[in-house]
DNA sequence: CTTAGGG
DNA sequence: CCCTAAG
């Protein structure tokens, strides 16, 4: 190829390519060692690729889960809490997949046991329970990169140590924990998200409703477990053994399975209308349940006045008390995030559990979220009377206050998130993802630094075993379980309509796009610079190592974005400058591009020629020279 | 994994 | 940027 040929070359007693090509088997260990960034696929990457995988099992049914004897994970957050028969009725649907993970069969269980306890008193289910939560925050604001900042210490443990409401000024939803985390295989799942709304409220993540199973998350993450008293279903053996990671994920792994969920599982259209209503305090349900989802939209009641109440709410337990300053002091103590049922593959990697579940929440929270009122039931539209007018400032009524979460327009959810690892946690902590681990606390991952590569898959082997020992020590159900390959992630959202927009499942969004498509991060004339310099010396068919050279510790820049880079640099050379369109180059620089593109243009072609061209471009004579 | 190109 | 064929 042109490239040995180069290497051959020789002129005036120096070689044509400055910096000969290291065997290949040096280069790739050389390799190894890079880290790729781009590895943190946003939670919405993780909720798209449910919620296609989700559509398409809920039309092809479980008769397939079944019959092919593959074996999911499924994680479900809560329950709703107002106990209504079709919860039951719901859940009993969960039952045909009998090919899932113990886990969603715990939750199964779960639900049905909740089912019967509809009315109980949320602080009280939970201690019973033994629920513990933990917190995390989101930015319900659209995705913003704050979505990442998972602090610790977020989490209440003690209803009693739920801070006051501060009141209209802080924008902060907070969704915190009211039961200490006695149980280490809790599932539920708390959000702490800042949210537009001015009201500081600190919601008990769904959970509530759901006794027996929880996610529990301890600085950022989730621990996945199972409450269940009698029988602690969930086997992490199995699951463990899977889990398992020999080796850090690789940039490629993550593409992989990024594609894989993309190609395989966005295909089928989602049907809407399955899912058009939700219980008023429905959420996203992540399964491959279909019958489930129709019988909770039948059953669903409040839930068809508004896309509105869908989504979520701000279930009540809101303790609020006028103050003496006639400031309306509201504290709302639950927040309910909808049921969050997620199925992995068994084979899928703790990291990419981790993606899936931060998506579903990201998809969950990040999109335009509104708050909306509830006085008595009813629906507070007009935002222009004042609390008192509207009633809100009364003793009485504030017991009847409620607020939900709304789905805003259909529209994407901000694709900050998707790019910016949720990592870039100001809390300071070590950048972790949501979800550390779905065994016990001690899974958690250290999850090395925002800008290293996901630590989703970075769990060691041993890690992993241990924990699972020490798991399916109080459990051993999986272990006929067995996952097989996989499929990607179902996300199966059970809301309405208006809700499902936030999941990319929606195809008015650009699944591609929300799914995986990296943030576009246009390049500085700095580094076009350093690119062209590259170019210049090694020339263009060896992006590697003009990767190597350049832009070794850039992990966001891989050597395609390189090579595609200089395919619109010389594009925009050639183009007029008023065609132009970014952050301008320097004439001086593109004059370099299509120096150098002719140059090596010309090498390619016909090698000897370097001899004339080195006379001709001088621009890049010089610098060869001087590299040599 | 890299390259090279089309999308 | 993504995706893919090729090597």
């Amino acid at each position: 190829m042109v490239f040995k040929k180069r290497l051959d070359y020789e002129y005036n007693s120096f070689s044509v390519s400055n910096v000969p090509r290291a065997p290949r088997s040096i280069r790739r260990r050389h390799r190894t060692k890079r880290t790729v960034g781009d590895n943190q696929i946003c939670a919405f990457e993780l909720l798209a690729s449910l919620a296609g995988k989700l559509l398409e099992e809920s039309e092809s049914s479980a008769s397939s889960n079944a019959s092919d004897g593959r074996n999911h994970v499924s994680i479900a957050s809560a329950v709703d809490s107002d106990g209504t028969t079709e919860n039951s009725d719901s859940l009993k649907e969960f039952k045909h997949s009998k090919n899932h993970a113990i886990l969603e069969r715990t939750l199964t269980k779960m639900q049905c046991a909740y089912s019967e306890q509809t009315n109980l008193d949320l602080k009280s289910a939970i201690c019973k329970h033994n629920v513990a939560y933990e917190s995390f925050t989101g930015n319900l604001d659209g995705c913003s990169p704050n979505f990442g900042q998972f602090c610790d210490g977020i989490c209440e443990k003690d209803i009693k140590r739920e801070r006051e409401a501060k009141g209209l000024e802080s924008g902060a939803l907070a969704i915190a924990n009211n039961c200490p985390l006695k149980d280490p295989l809790d599932l539920s799942m708390t959000f702490l998200a800042p949210v537009n709304s001015h009201v500081d409220v600190k919601l008990p993540s769904r959970s509530d409703s759901v006794p027996n199973a929880s996610f529990s998350r301890h600085r950022n993450d989730i621990k996945l477990g199972s409450t269940d008293e009698d029988d602690q279903i969930y086997r992490c053996n199995k699951l463990s053994n899977r889990f398992k990671a020999s080796r850090p994920p690789t940039h490629i792994e993550d593409r992989r399975i990024r594609k894989l969920l993309m190609s395989k599982y966005w295909k089928v259209a989602p049907k809407l209308k399955d899912f058009e209503h939700c219980k008023a305090d429905g959420g996203i349900n992540v399964s491959n349940s279909h019958e489930k989802i129709k019988n909770e939209n039948k059953s669903s009641s409040g839930a068809s006045h508004g896309a509105c109440e869908m989504s979520s709410l701000l279930t009540g337990h809101q303790a609020s008390h006028k103050s003496n300053d006639s400031h309306v002091k509201l504290s709302i103590k639950s927040f309910r995030v909808p049921k969050l049922c997620i199925e992995v593959p068994e084979t899928a990697t703790v990291g990419s559990l981790k993606r899936t579940v931060m998506d579903a929440m990201t998809a969950l929270l990040g999109g335009r979220i509104h708050v909306g009122v509830l006085l008595q039931g009813k629906k507070v539209r007009d935002n222009s009377k004042t609390l008192s007018q509207t009633g809100i400032s009364s003793e009485d009524n504030l017991d009847a206050l409620g607020f939900t979460l709304e789905p805003g327009p259909l529209i994407a959810p901000p694709p900050l998130c998707y790019n910016e690892p949720p990592l870039l946690l100001p809390c300071g902590a070590a950048p972790q993802n949501l979800i550390s681990s779905l065994t016990t606390p001690v899974l958690d991952t250290k999850i090395p630094d925002a800008t290293a590569d996901p630590p989703l898959l970075t769990n060691s082997a041993k890690a992993m075993d241990s924990n699972y020992k020490h798991t399916s020590s109080q459990t051993d159900i999986l272990t006929d379980q067995k996952l097989s390959e996989s499929r990607a992630l179902v996300p199966v959202p059970a809301m309405n309509v208006e809700v499902l927009a936030v999941v990319p499942a929606n195809q008015k969004i650009r699944k591609s796009e929300l799914a995986r498509r990296r943030t576009r991060r246009p390049f500085s004339v700095s580094e076009v610079e350093a690119l062209v310099r590259a170019v210049e010396e090694l020339g263009t068919g060896r992006w590697r190592d003009v990767k190597l050279q350049a832009f070794e510790n850039v992990d966001h820049r891989t050597y395609v974005d390189l090579k595609d880079k200089w395919k619109t640099l010389v594009h925009t050379a050639k183009i007029s400058p008023q065609k132009r369109r970014g952050e301008p180059v320097p004439q001086e620089l593109l004059d370099r591009v299509m120096a150098a593109h002719a140059y090596w243009s010309q090498h390619q072609a016909n090698k000897a020629s370097i001899i004339l061209e080195l006379g001709e471009l001088q621009t890049l004579k010089l610098t060869e020279i001087e590299l040599w």
